[in-house]
DNA sequence: TAATTATAACACCTTTTGGTTTCATTTCAA
DNA sequence: TTGAAATGAAACCAAAAGGTGTTATAATTA
């Protein structure tokens, strides 16, 4: 990859590193044991962990051979504080029936 | 662009569409509007807005030579339900029991 | 020691992204 | 009614994203 500061929206864009961070709640896992639940190969989880963890939203720490990687959930905290902003522009009681009714007032 | 179909996170992972939903929060405004605060072109300013609508962050209204964009929030909402996830790994406390943690399958 | 396991480091490829320029069409307004 | 304003649409481009495969190195284990 080339970039090299990766953003945690952009982090969290790709549907692959959020299987991952999933992966990631609660165990600490090595890179092998990662890559066995995806079909693409090692190289390209490689990929996609170092994205995640120049976004710091996940650490790496070796033991012996492996390499184990753990969640840091830190960083999206800025993603909640983005959202906190549009909340007050989104209706509470319609979203809660989530996706189900779509509004249609246009107000100007 | 090629894609057809956008995911919320895809839409808000880039910076200027993150800005052009900023300006869209409370007011509604016409696409020359929006460029004129960017450096980019009116044209890829277009494309942004492409996208931020595939992903049904925003819609549009025709009047006149113009053509006006809403900000529409209610996809947010899935942001904020996947982050819910997470704050219970920065917190202590249990959110939600929406997402359950994947037990694995195979055992050490 | 030798084979195996886990990872690192490259080189390389294809598609997508984000941008450009140019030209056409519609609408408003003097 | 004619020109400016606002948008639409197409062709094109460089770089980034997401993937591959190969080879090398370090740690384990039979």
């Amino acid at each position: 990859m080339a970039a090299e500061n990766y953003d945690v929206f952009q982090a969290i864009a790709d549907p692959t590193r959020r299987q991952v961070l999933q992966m990631l709640a609660g165990r600490n896992l090595p890179i092998s044991k990662i890559t066995s639940h995806f079909q693409i190969s090692r190289t390209a989880v490689v990929k996609h962990l170092r994205i995640l963890s120049e976004a710091g939203l996940v650490t790496s720490e070796k033991i012996g051979r492996e390499k184990r990687y753990h969640l840091k959930p830190e960083p999206l905290f800025e993603v909640k504080d983005w959202l906190g902003f549009y909340e007050q522009f989104w209706d509470n009681k319609l979203t809660r029936l989530k996706y189900v009714v779509e509004t249609e007032e246009e107000t100007d």
